[in-house]
DNA sequence: CCAAGGCATAAGGATATGCTAATATGCTAA
DNA sequence: TTAGCATATTAGCATATCCTTATGCCTTGG
C-alpha cells in the first residue's frame, strides 16, 4: 500500500520536523534546548516529538528535570538513508556543541545527557 | 535549508502522486491511462503531473492524441535512491502490461508509446 | 471547417496540517 | 508539602492540500 509509504515520506516533509531529526542525529537533546533553538514554541515542539515517537524515529528518556529525544538506534534502514542524504546545517551542528542543558535551560545545576556507556566530565 | 528537502519529501508524501511516480518507473503512461487506472478524476491526474513536471521529476512528449509522460532520466540522484526503496505495487506493473493506450482509451486507430529506439510492432 | 476526445486550468469545498495561547501534569529541590 | 520549571495536552485558527465539477484549449480524423 503506498499510503503507508507517502505517509514515511509527509513524516520528513516539514522543515520543522525534519530540522529536528537532524539536530537528533548530531546528538540527544531536550525540549527546552529544541524550543530555544528552533523559531517555534515549546508546545509545537512537544508534538512534533510526539509525532515522530509514535512513527518509532526517536525514543524518550529523563534526565533530571528534563526529557531527551534520541534517534532510535533501529530506525528502519530505509528512513536512514533518506536522512542520510540530508545534509546538517553547520550552524545547527555547531549550536549543539556550544550549548549543553544547563546553559539554555537554566536549572537546577548544570549537566547533559549521559546515556549509556559515558562517564561523566 | 531544510525547507527545500521538506519540500521533497513532500512531493513523495502523497499516496496518488507516489503510486504514479512508480507506475512511470514501470513504463510511460499517458493522462488517460492513469486516469482510468487511479480512482481519482482526470483533472487530479493532470494536477498531480503539473507538480511532478515543475519540480523536474517528469517529462512530457505528445504521441498522436495522447500525452505521455516518462520519468526524467536525470532526475537527481538521491530521489532516484528513495523511489528505489518502494516496492512497485505487483498489481500496477501488470495492468500496465496488459494494457494499452488504444485499449483504454478508446481512440483513432491502435498505438502505444514508441518515444526512443523502438520499432513499430 | 467540423466534431470528438484528450488534456489543462479554474473555482470551490472538505480535510489535513502546523502553529499559538491557555492549561494541565509531572519532577525536582528545598 | 510546596514552589518552580519542564513538558504534555487541548482548543482554536490560518493555511495548505487534494479532490471534484465546470469549462476552455488543442489535436486528430473526416
Amino acid at each position: 500500500m503506498y499510503e503507508d509509504w507517502a505517509e514515511q515520506f509527509r513524516l520528513l516533509g516539514d522543515a520543522t520536523r525534519l530540522r529536528i531529526l537532524m539536530l537528533l542525529h548530531v546528538r540527544d537533546a531536550c525540549v527546552c534546548e529544541l524550543a530555544a533553538l528552533l523559531p517555534v514554541s515549546q508546545p509545537a515542539v512537544s508534538q512534533h516529538l510526539r509525532r515522530l515517537k509514535q512513527a518509532g524515529l526517536v525514543v524518550e528518556y529523563r534526565q533530571k528535570a528534563w526529557v531527551f529525544y534520541r534517534l532510535r538506534p533501529d530506525v528502519p534502514e530505509h528512513i536512514r538513508r533518506w536522512l542520510t542524504d540530508v545534509p546538517v546545517d553547520p550552524g545547527d551542528a555547531g549550536w549543539l556543541r556550544d550549548h549543553h542543558v544547563g546553559t539554555v535551560c537554566a536549572v537546577p545545576d548544570s549537566a547533559g545527557p549521559m546515556p549509556v556507556g559515558q562517564t561523566q566530565t
